[in-house]
DNA sequence: AGTCCAGATGATAATATTTTTCATTTATAA
DNA sequence: TTATAAATGAAAAATATTATCATCTGGACT
């Protein structure tokens, strides 16, 4: 389940951030995209709906989100500083390489994995970075 | 298994790229180096070995030496432009966020999970991106 | 060893991206 | 309604990356 507009709006009350319309504008622009966006693209995005937005308000609010988990930085997909509205427990992405579409999955457990690295390597896994990328059904069509 | 030096040259031959000494100090602090290093920290690096050696040729010749797939670039240690040399056939990375060493792993295999994605969501996975990030044992013992 | 030349280099400039600064505006709690 | 801490946008600064181009050189060939 992917974050609502109105989760998101809560959960920066809550942390003590004021409800812009600026950044209302970004919220709604990620949220309703498929894919994921550069602050650039965003930015653009934005301006539709909010002439007056500026591209640092842009790169402020993405890293407000950023920082509280409601969004997701990806890496697959080219650029590496473009985000996706986050799903809400821990989950990992998969990422079409022809339409930028972002699909969640849940499910997939990394402990046991995490043990034997710790068990070969010494290593005290914090965290993780699992990302696919491929073709959706959609582009896959497309191609044919 | 880490790519070697001379494995590093060897390759960059039969691919038609001549063999600088630019680019054998670049190498020679890659595969020298534990960590994951930027541009600007190569260029920092090689110039100890080359003074004269620009930062226009570090972008060049590492961006060769991925695209060879001799050198791997990192996403979960901070930077996204930072490069590690290459083990020698897939693997993946865990990487120290207190020291940026890098260790290889191998002998994880994602093909079930791509198979259940493709199943659930119709994705035709190409490729991953797996990285763990945590402390080293030297880093563990130094919190202490 | 000497010649040739495609490919490589470094200096410089151009472009792109991100962050800082600061005067002004505004969301929200009282 | 007011007070105020936080947020905004414009501009400048700082970084990072890529393109251009005259010059140089590794390595194939003799």
């Amino acid at each position: 389940m992917r974050l609502t507009e109105r989760k998101i709006e809560t959960t920066l009350r809550q942390h003590g951030y004021k409800l812009t319309p600026q950044r209302r504008v970004v919220i709604q622009t990620i949220v309703s995209s498929q894919d994921h966006l550069t602050p650039a693209a965003m930015y653009k995005k934005a301006q539709q709906e909010h002439p007056n937005i500026g591209l640092v308000t842009i790169y402020r609010t993405l890293e407000i989100l950023a920082k509280l988990g409601l969004i997701c930085e990806l890496h697959a997909g080219g650029s590496c500083h473009s985000y996706a509205i986050s799903a809400a427990g821990h989950h990992h992405h998969l990422i079409c390489s022809n339409c930028g579409t972002v699909v969640d999955f849940t499910g997939y457990d990394l402990s046991r994995l995490e043990q034997r690295l710790f068990l070969e390597t010494g290593f005290e896994v914090a965290g993780h970075l699992l990302e696919f990328i491929g073709l959706c059904q959609a582009c896959q069509k497309q191609a044919t």
